[in-house]
DNA sequence: AGAAAGCACACAACCGATTGCACATGAGTT
DNA sequence: AACTCATGTGCAATCGGTTGTGTGCTTTCT
């Protein structure tokens, strides 16, 4: 820079100001340095404009991944999302930082935070550690999740679909099918499955159906539980009709799993994803699913991030998911 | 930090040495140091850091899309493969930054690494832009490639699993199993599904097998072609007896249009995949599949690029792939 | 005992941009 | 003609660490 500015005839100052378009600068010297900057092919230096600003246009994401999961390959939505939120950020100047720190962990946040390593934080898939994203809120403003609403509120931004919209979007699909015994599976101790489960009965009771208990199974990516679910899924495969699951994958490794043992899909059982990843209009059967909007999502995401990181208060958004009839259930 | 170096009587230097494990410091002055460093709860500027010492410990990851196929969505096995390279980096200290930067856009390296927002750069997905790829790795060392190795060699580091040894796993397997009339599907002019080709034949030919020319199709995931090369496989459908896809998605898209038109497989069609994403071990019937090991390849890609951070040259190295046998095709 | 060597620490420069403030010039006003 | 004001530019401080060099003290050796 101090070259450009020598060449250029002018002080350091007047080619910083001119690069950054000021209005202090006179438009002629504004393009003499630049076309001069141009010539030089000259970059600035973000580590130093970062440590000059205090900023550094670079977003941390984890991937919420709780202890019983594993991590990042649990589900190919959360990497979609990740994808997607990269290119909302990059179209507003940002950077992202993809990190793989557990949440659960205290001080995570610090390290991004305070050591200025990103700006702010965001978080796919808010899962059961809202009370800790609550807590880190409080202390830094600098948190977006993807998730679900929570009882009381919630410190941070929130954007994520409506839950208890796609759930009964989901139940009330699989009453018109004529289905009549309706299984769900999911995790129930995360806010959005909860609301997704909810929503399902609403969309039931619609028709006068309801879930009977014995046909709600925990979530079947659980590490140690996943499993034992699936058995049991299976197991009492002439009790339902129907399945409901918490997401695209969960709804594969159903449909999966219920084939292997000679039932057809959706003849004898039917079955709802959620989510519509890509294989869900893969696979054989294509899934009927519900389907979120990553972009939207992600561009939600980005935006209120930006909205809390220049003090607004953290908003909370629902995006309208939407029923994708496919061969599995119609 | 200068208040630290106050409170324990020091100076920065000192601080900033004792906090760094240097030997200039006395043992005693370190622990003291770190004792109130930990209870002021000092958290080091790595905005500071980096601007000091010109290295970010952050590493650029780039999906590399060429411009027919979708970015980032078009195959799950790069999202994981990021995922497994941001667990490599984050082992070795580093940070991940995920770009959607086209690689096939000009000055994109300059970005990352004049800009100094990365040490290096990784990408994922040679495609069929080595060409751009090479000339950059002539002006800047930073390059590490997922991929497979090219005829006259390359100026980056290469990491991939040998396809020319996965493509005859596939080959033999294939026909062990007794077919005689196999298709082929995927992109020609990327190097990885080239050498995958190579080796499917020198399997089958093992087997005095070939294949019939009729039965190449392009790659399922072109944005333009694939539709078509879709549905001249599905037309063809009595030709052949067996499908090697060069990669798992395009295997699902394979059983799926077959399914959809009442072909059983493995029955009537038997199907090998590549890759071996999760899903495959999802999907009905289960996908018999080439595995690449994405955390070994991932370790590779990060060490590959640190050891040409250090000066060292390029390495190029293969990692053994591995048939995994599932019911799509035994 | 005096010199050489070694240890522990302080001083201050430095990285490269941004930015508050001072200043110069020329135009416009009274 | 003197004064105000706007505009455009330069000076120098600054961000918070790192690191080369210098210095005082202690230990060791001849």
């Amino acid at each position: 820079m101090a070259d450009i500015a020598a060449l250029a005839g002018v002080s350091k100052s007047t080619v910083s100001r001119a690069l950054a378009d000021s209005p202090l600068v006179n438009n002629k010297t504004k393009a003499l340095v630049r076309k001069i900057a141009k010539e030089k092919n000259y970059r600035f230096n973000s580590a130093a404009r970062n440590f000059r600003t205090k900023q550094t246009l670079t977003i941390a994401v984890i991937i919420a991944a709780a202890d019983d999961v594993e991590w990042s390959i649990s589900d190919p939505f959360f990497l979609e999302m990740t994808a997607a939120i990269a290119e909302a950020l990059d179209q507003r100047g940002h950077q992202l930082l993809l990190t793989r720190t557990r949440p659960q962990q205290a001080e995570w946040i610090e390290t991004f935070i305070r050591n200025r390593q990103a700006d702010g934080v965001i978080v796919i898939g808010q899962g059961s550690i809202h009370p800790q994203l609550n807590e880190l809120a409080e202390q830094f403003d600098v948190l977006s999740v993807w998730g679900a609403p929570v009882e009381g509120g919630q410190a941070y931004a929130l954007a994520g679909s409506n839950n208890l919209q796609g759930g009964r979007l989901a139940g009330e699909h699989i009453a018109e099918t004529g289905r009549k015994n309706i299984a769900f599976v999911g995790y129930q101790d995360h806010p959005e499955i909860a609301s997704r489960f909810t929503g399902v009965q609403q969309g039931l009771a619609a028709h006068q159906l309801s879930i009977s208990s014995e046909l709600v199974f925990g979530s079947l990516m659980d590490r140690n539980t996943g499993e034992k679910s699936l058995e049991q899924l299976v197991n009492r495969r002439d009790e339902y009709d129907a399945v409901i699951a918490a997401s695209d994958m969960q709804a594969f490794k159903v449909m999966s799993a219920l084939q292997s043992v000679g039932v057809d899909i959706p003849r004898d059982v039917a079955v709802i994803g959620y989510d519509d990843i890509p294989a869900a209009a893969i696979y054989h059967p294509t899934l009927t699913t519900i389907r979120q909007d990553r972009s939207a999502g992600a561009e939600l995401l980005v935006d209120n991030l930006l909205k809390v990181l220049n003090g607004k208060g953290p908003s909370c958004i629902e995006l309208e998911p939407e029923l994708i009839i496919r061969e599995s259930a119609r």
